[in-house]
DNA sequence: CAGCATCCATTCAGATACTG
DNA sequence: CAGTATCTGAATGGATGCTG
């Protein structure tokens, strides 16, 4: 993949997700909500699919199974299933046979990626230190169980 | 929980945060580790520690067993330890008898958690949204697989 | 107190075979 | 073509017991 989908849109999208000001407490739907969408965009698959569909509008079945490199059509399913269910792509299927169904990102689908660019922002600012910080670990002679 | 640290520190490094433009062309290294974080902070309990040591500044082993409700020895000191190779947390060894070890947030750990907060954000102006998906998918009778 | 080692149940993802 | 169903190996996470 080549990373997050950094148009100028997605961009001020999630400049203007950064302006708004949470309340003080949070609603423990919304902290459900968080933790899940964080495990689903966790979880390989999502954001490899979010962004394909990001570049090309619609596509099939076969077509993103080919652009989505390495997914097992299992994976691709569920996790199509699952973005559907969550309002993030729509699935129309055309009565005709062979079948055809096209998936497409809906705007709520395409405003996750926003969300997200702070993340990979952050990523981008803070690489070395990170990669700093785990080579004087390793050095150590430190070990992470398993 | 009661959600990310929302102090205006934290909302002031989020702004900011989003305020950079990041390349056009993302570094694969910039990609692999966005991946591992979005993993990490999804893996259930990182977020949870971040969010009690933002809170109490400084805690030993115990404490934090006790403010992490639920989690297991072994996860905490897992999480700890993936925390602490990355920089996020620092682990000192108190040489006394009995031990004691206490535990910190780095700047770079609380930063970690001003650059999710686009995505705490999104979820609460879009939950709405998702809930009213996910009803509509299952009144249709549609189901993801398992 | 702050862990490490081990066992075990559950989950998960990939491969394979089959179908309207 | 666009799936579903099933099997299996691998990874996870919790519980338990032990130690400097």
């Amino acid at each position: 993949m080549t990373g997050l989908p950094f148009d100028e849109r997605t961009l001020r999208e999630a400049r203007r997700i950064a302006q708004r000001t949470p309340p003080a407490e949070t609603d423990p739907k919304v902290e459900a909500l968080v933790t899940e969408l964080i495990g689903r965009v966790a979880d390989k698959w999502t954001m490899l699919i979010l962004e394909v569909l990001h570049q090309h509008g619609e596509l099939r079945f076969t077509q993103l199974a080919r652009q989505v490199e390495g997914i097992s059509q299992k994976m691709l399913t569920q996790t199509l299933r699952q973005m559907e269910r969550d309002g993030m792509v729509t699935r129309t299927v055309h009565p005709v046979i062979p079948p055809r169904v096209d998936y497409r990102l809906t705007e709520l689908g395409a405003s996750l990626g926003a969300a997200f660019c702070g993340v990979w922002i952050w990523a981008e600012e803070n690489l070395d230190k990170v990669e700093a910080a785990r080579r004087a670990f390793d050095a150590s002679g430190a070990t992470v169980r398993r």
